[in-house]
DNA sequence: CTAAATATTTAGACTAGTCTAAAAATTATT
DNA sequence: AATAATTTTTAGACTAGTCTAAATATTTAG
């Protein structure tokens, strides 16, 4: 069994590996975990020798398919938690993230099953993103953001990239939530921020960080 | 915040002191907790330096009022859950013990007063251990075991002492749930042993062990 | 009341995980 | 290709918690 603390280091390689380029480097893992670049050195040498992962010194980490498989656990527990508290204790979308960050490593694999046959078997949680099955494989993968669509394009937001409560917050007050239609009337040039129409009535202004963190339904 | 080590000693003593009398010395929280008592030994230090015990070299351990307070937060989690597991996701009172190990220390206020709404309040949890409210309030105390009645006395279990597998699986074996009425025919001398007829039907023979392990309704 | 048995504490070592500061390797820039 | 900037690793120290073995208290028994 892997302790907690490896468990999240797995987890963020998961998630920097996550569209298939090599991202994990010692840095990146060590500012999404808010620790220390030395600290993050001394785990992957850990994770190595233990085979959850395949790390080179100076070298991005890559997870084994033992890595991965327990990576992609604590993302299926941490999602089907993230719906339960949403759906049946009536927790806001923005509220979850840190309880989730918890219950996430309970161990317990009759848990998680029972807890996904009362939730009825979602397939998303509540920021949009696919839980994956017991056997590890993600329903859709979300790919495309509110970024990658032109001008007079239409689309439906599907997800969120960024989880954070500020971010969610703004998206409420936006009303901008899972399911609602955007059309772009006008990119700026200059800072590629976005003049946008929701739910073919009111129009907003949003940068392009928040067009980034927005997933959009796949075209055609 | 105590950490997790921490707020599994408070609970150790906390429920090794019930019953009013001093009873946390050192080598009954190490075998509590499956540990050695140098350890224990350490560990009362750190909790009276940080004024959640008062410990006294070579004497029992107690907790204070704030000691107190967060050993009944984590018990009033523990039974909440197992309360949810066994009412929401079917599982047996015997399986629950050690996934509300994990979850009772979930820090969120907010989740378990959810919990408890969602769950209808319940006063009982699955093995008949009364839940505290928020107040930290007990509804009830269980005090009175099968081994305090006398033959030919008639009374109810209400409750649980040992919470292990191998307990509530001899139980079910036996046909003894909560509710279930128990009149004493016998009691033997040698081993205070005793003939036992359930539900006014089936005769059993059960050890002392067992009887004070059988929580009863109160008399009168 | 003294000796033996038992319980508790101390001393010192170990592990997992973290940090700072310095050294080494890699990548970028001229 | 040489230097500068950046990234990564190493070395050494620290904390929480644990353990074994030895020392010290306390309790029990004769």
């Amino acid at each position: 069994m892997p302790s907690l603390t490896e468990e999240n280091y797995l987890k963020a390689i998961f998630v920097l590996n996550q569209g298939n380029e090599k991202k994990a480097s010692t840095n990146a893992i060590a500012d999404k975990m808010s620790t220390k670049a030395s600290s993050v050195s001394d785990m992957l040498k850990r994770l190595n020798d233990k085979k959850l992962i395949n790390y080179k010194k100076y070298q991005a980490a890559e997870l084994t398919a033992s890595g991965e498989k327990i990576a992609i656990t604590i993302i299926r527990k941490h999602r089907l938690w993230e719906y339960f508290l949403v759906e049946k204790l009536k927790f806001g979308w923005d509220e979850v993230h840190d309880i989730a960050e918890q219950l996430e490593h309970i161990q317990s694999k009759e848990l998680t099953n029972r807890l996904e046959d009362f939730l009825d078997y979602p397939t998303l949680d509540p920021h949009g993103d696919p839980i994956p099955n017991k056997e590890g494989v993600f329903p859709i993968e979300l790919n495309e953001t509110l970024s990658d669509k032109n001008e007079n394009e239409s689309t439906t937001i599907i997800g969120v990239k960024n989880h954070s409560t500020e971010f969610l917050k703004y998206l409420d007050a936006l009303s901008i939530e899972l399911g609602t239609k955007v059309k772009i009337k006008k990119i700026n040039d200059f800072d590629l921020s976005q003049e946008i129409v929701i739910d073919d009535k009111n129009s907003k202004h949003i940068s392009k960080e928040v067009a980034d963190n927005l997933f959009v339904k796949i075209s055609e």
